[in-house]
RNA sequence: GUGGGAGUAGCUCAGCUGGUAGAGCGUCGGACUGUGGCUCCGAAAGUCGCGGGUUCAAAUCCCGUCUCCCACCCCA
């Protein structure tokens, strides 16, 4: 292989993972733009920063998130962590043992006695918490020693009056044993944050939070992880900015507030043609939801055949789920569907007409969308869900909701709960589709200098301009004017501070404005004063 | 996981029914050794995503594969 084939090769090699991608200049500034706006406007509504963990125990998510929704049961980025790299080896090794033929008595028992081998290293392991010591790992242990006892009995029985029937359920006891194996965990099984609604509550409930005064307000931003299909709008590693109120009381007057500040950050931060939808969802109980998801459910078994695979699919998965489908076909039917508003107890009904009271004293618009629901188990009553145009069939800005039951179930308190989260990547989409995303980039000062006594003229200058907030660009080695001004040009500089013999034996400096080609000369100290004097408005 | 589209210079793309690689923009240098944007001249940069097949000959035709994009699923 030639050295540039290699080179080709390993260039092609290193390239960003699928779903995940660089953001570059000048587009970060934008990035930086719309996270300093989220600063600002949630601390403006009295909400606090929290940066939390990439990963947390994988438990976590499967309890919060749910563990039958796809996120959890296939979407995560899960992982051992753990230093065993051998118990890993010796482990894979056995598991890529091939599958023995009944007869052959003599490479089973070897395999056997490495397998039992390995179980007795794994249990010094675990007797000395070297490995996690759960009830899990226990039963793993004692159930291949209960395998190995099954299959030698059995052995025995076939070896009295073999029978070429029993070879299935011997092979079957294997696949067994490799499944134990598998199942043993050497470290604690943790996973890339799919969102971190959890993570907030844990840590609330970590750092006793509920010993501050209620609510407790915070924003989060950061990436997340989905290991989905990309396309328009979604990645694998994906950007959320996300808000979330803790404790005190489920007044409507939150979740309105909560929205109030979503349509002021969009607002704020110049995203135009986003819809707001709501919707609320009830509670989990047989007068609320559940009667209505049973309700809904029966309804769609009479309409089954009409419908596709996926949403048959649904009707015992998710019912809900059917609400959302975005065939044509399926359109007429599920306006035959019943209301879950219709179906709401009373207090939910009440608490639902009271948020959207709030929200039109506090001014802001909303559609109604009775099929709005959301994907994750831990929503209930308000649901809401903010679109924007320019982002494809993806068009979902922020989603959210109101999970009052999240935080005690993941073993805290009693706690109210209400939160949203931005799909960052696809904001940004939709203010680049719109024309929004200018933001500026050029230099403010280009040094042009030419000789050594200019040079040291010019890292002085460089070093007051820079001090003073001004952005420059000092260009490393002597250049002659012409090229320097042509840099200048490119790099969209503002001005040109021309530094050569002639400036340095008069104390005078040129600088020359790029848009109009004028040009003045000031003593040194005036600099700084012209500078700020032309700066247009310096927040 | 399932479908559709696309991969040629850093970027946007042309390259017809096979004949050995092009343009514009950008980059760098020069015309232009104290004044940019314009113009002109020049240069660097591609084993045409990768692998295989057909052929005297493949960017072009066939097969496979990878990646990206879009949609379904799911969700922000």
């Amino acid at each position: 292989m030639s050295d540039a084939t290699a080179k080709r090769e390993e260039r092609r090699k290193f390239q960003a993972i699928r779903g995940t991608r660089d953001l570059l200049p000048p587009e970060t500034a934008l990035w930086n733009r719309v996270e300093q706006t989220a600063h600002e406007v949630f601390s403006t509504f009295g909400f606090g920063e929290i940066r939390l963990p990439i990963f947390e125990p994988t438990e976590l998510f499967a309890r919060a998130v749910g563990g039958e929704t796809d996120i959890v049961s296939k979407e995560m980025y899960t992982f051992e962590d753990h230093g065993f790299v051998e118990l890993e080896q010796v482990r894979a090794a056995l598991i890529i043992t091939k599958t023995f033929d009944i007869k052959d008595v003599s490479s089973f028992s070897a395999f056997e006695r490495n397998v039992l081998n390995y179980v007795s290293t794994l249990r010094e392991r675990f007797n000395s918490a070297e490995v996690p010591k759960t009830p899990e790992n226990e039963r793993v242990l004692d159930s291949i020693l209960n395998l190995f006892e099954r299959m030698n009995h059995f052995l025995k029985k076939y070896l009295e009056t073999p029978a070429d029937s029993h070879a299935d359920m011997f092979d079957q006891y294997l696949l067994d044993v490799k499944h134990a194996l598998r199942s043993f965990h050497f470290g604690d099984v943790l996973s890339l944050r799919p969102e971190a609604t959890a993570s907030v509550c844990r840590a609330y409930i970590e750092h006793n939070m509920q010993q501050l005064p209620q609510p407790v307000k915070l924003y989060y931003m950061g990436p997340m992880f989905r290991r989905e299909r990309p396309q328009k709008g979604r990645y694998r590693q994906f950007y959320q900015i996300g808000a979330e109120i803790l404790g005190g009381s489920d007044a409507p007057a939150i979740d309105a507030e909560v929205i109030e500040m979503l349509m002021t950050y969009f607002d704020k931060v110049g995203l135009h043609g986003a819809t707001l939808y709501i919707n609320s969802i009830g509670h989990n109980a047989e007068n609320c939801r559940r009667g209505y998801v049973a309700n809904l459910k029966a309804a769609l078994e009479k309409v089954k055949d009409k419908l596709c695979p996926d949403s048959q699919r649904r009707i015992d998965t998710n019912p809900l789920r059917v609400l959302d489908s975005k065939l044509e076909s399926e359109q007429p039917i599920i306006a035959t569907l019943p209301h879950i508003a219709d179906h709401l107890c009373d207090e939910c009904k009440t608490n639902y007409a009271e948020v959207k009271r709030q929200l039109e004293v506090r001014g802001v618009l909303y559609q109604e969308n009775w099929r709005l629901v959301r994907g994750l188990d831990y929503y209930m009553r308000t649901t809401f869900e903010i679109t924007a145009p320019g982002l494809g069939s993806q068009n979902a800005v922020c989603g959210g909701g109101r999970y009052d039951g999240l935080v005690e179930l993941l073993g805290g308190p009693p706690t109210k709960g209400i939160g949203f989260a931005i799909g960052e990547d696809r904001l940004i989409l939709s203010l680049q589709e719109s024309g929004k995303a200018k933001v500026e980039q050029g230099r403010d000062v280009y040094i042009a200098w030419m000789g050594e006594h200019a040079y040291a003229a010019a890292i002085r200058a460089a070093k007051d301009l820079r001090n003073a907030g001004f952005s420059v660009e000092l260009p490393p080695l002597e250049q002659k004017f012409g090229k320097a001004l042509g840099q200048a040009d490119k790099l969209g500089a503002k001005y040109a501070l021309i530094l050569g013999d002639n400036e340095v034996s008069e104390a005078l400096w040129t600088i020359k404005t790029l848009s109009t080609g004028e040009q003045q000369k000031l003593p040194e100290p005036e600099l700084l004063q012209f500078l700020r004097d032309q700066k247009p408005e310096s927040q």
